[in-house]
DNA sequence: CTTGACCTTCCAGTTACTGGAAACCTTATC
DNA sequence: GATAAGGTTTCCAGTAACTGGAAGGTCAAG
């Protein structure tokens, strides 16, 4: 299987794997005679993988250690757990906030039916997250730089 | 509210509001009469909208046709019903992979205990998302050329 | 009225790609 | 074997969405 059809296979484009190839990201596969990259079926499993992850918003440093999970299993079982573990509330905040902006937008599609009417209260709801600011906006002596991303 | 007391409350760094601004993803605000711009509680919500979707891997222009949703309250309601919709589907998608992907690592926690096991079927698992290949595990030489996007 | 934290614009660098050129490989057809 | 189409290689340039820093103006406290 070279490029092409790994790319076909996985959903991420030949451009994408030799970049992804490039930055250390998945490992350099086997070369035939030719020099062309060929790729083994587990090889697909984890552009595809990496595809989703990619897609759900994971950055490539991020994929790195998920992706170090599985094939590095020669890691103490705690770390292993521990970072797992993160992700999984990683992920899970993420669905707590996607739920969130479904719920807004099924209830914005159902309820503003187009006429001009004056505020949404979806707003509201959707921009009241669970880490909002904390109740003192006031400028003080307080900074707060590495603010999370 | 200026600048930094809107990145504070939002989550989104000054650099990235004036940079939202700029590619016009968000209005121009109001300024002082000295050229500092002043934000409403209004401009933090849509603010702090803008961060979860980014944070969720929504693109600008993908957040511009969010944003568009609420605040372009002229259009005509089947328009707004049809986009929101859609983006209901989009995130469905988007939080079922996260499902997925969290059950996985859960599992993969529970299950991998760090001695030197030979494969993990976890793989399998979670790189068979909706959009692979149907019940039937088998691969076989079917190409997919326009996989997604 | 100075000091320091804040704001302004501008410009350069980074990450994660995407596209294109030039050249080489493979397969099919003549 | 020649030729053409299409896939592959590397390399280099460009884009999107930022991030950081410089140079300078502003505001509130001391």
């Amino acid at each position: 299987m070279n490029i092409g059809d790994a790319a076909a296979a996985s959903g991420v484009s030949a451009k994408m794997i030799r970049y992804y190839e490039e930055v250390g990201l998945i490992a350099s596969p086997e070369r035939t005679g030719a020099g062309y990259r060929v790729y083994s079926p587990d090889d697909i499993h984890m552009l595809r993988f990496v595809r989703r992850a990619r897609d759900l918003g994971f950055s490539v440093e991020q994929m790195t250690s998920l992706l170090a999970l599985w094939s590095d299993r020669s890691r103490a079982s705690g770390d292993v757990k521990r970072i797992a573990l993160a992700h999984v509330s990683e992920l899970e905040r993420k669905m707590r906030e996607l739920r969130a902006m479904s719920n807004a937008l099924r209830h914005l599609a159902k309820t503003c039916h187009g006429d001009t009417q004056a505020s949404c209260p979806i707003i509201e709801e959707l921009s009241s997250g669970h880490e909002a600011a904390p109740p003192k906006p006031k400028r003080s002596t307080m900074r707060r730089r590495s603010d999370a991303y």
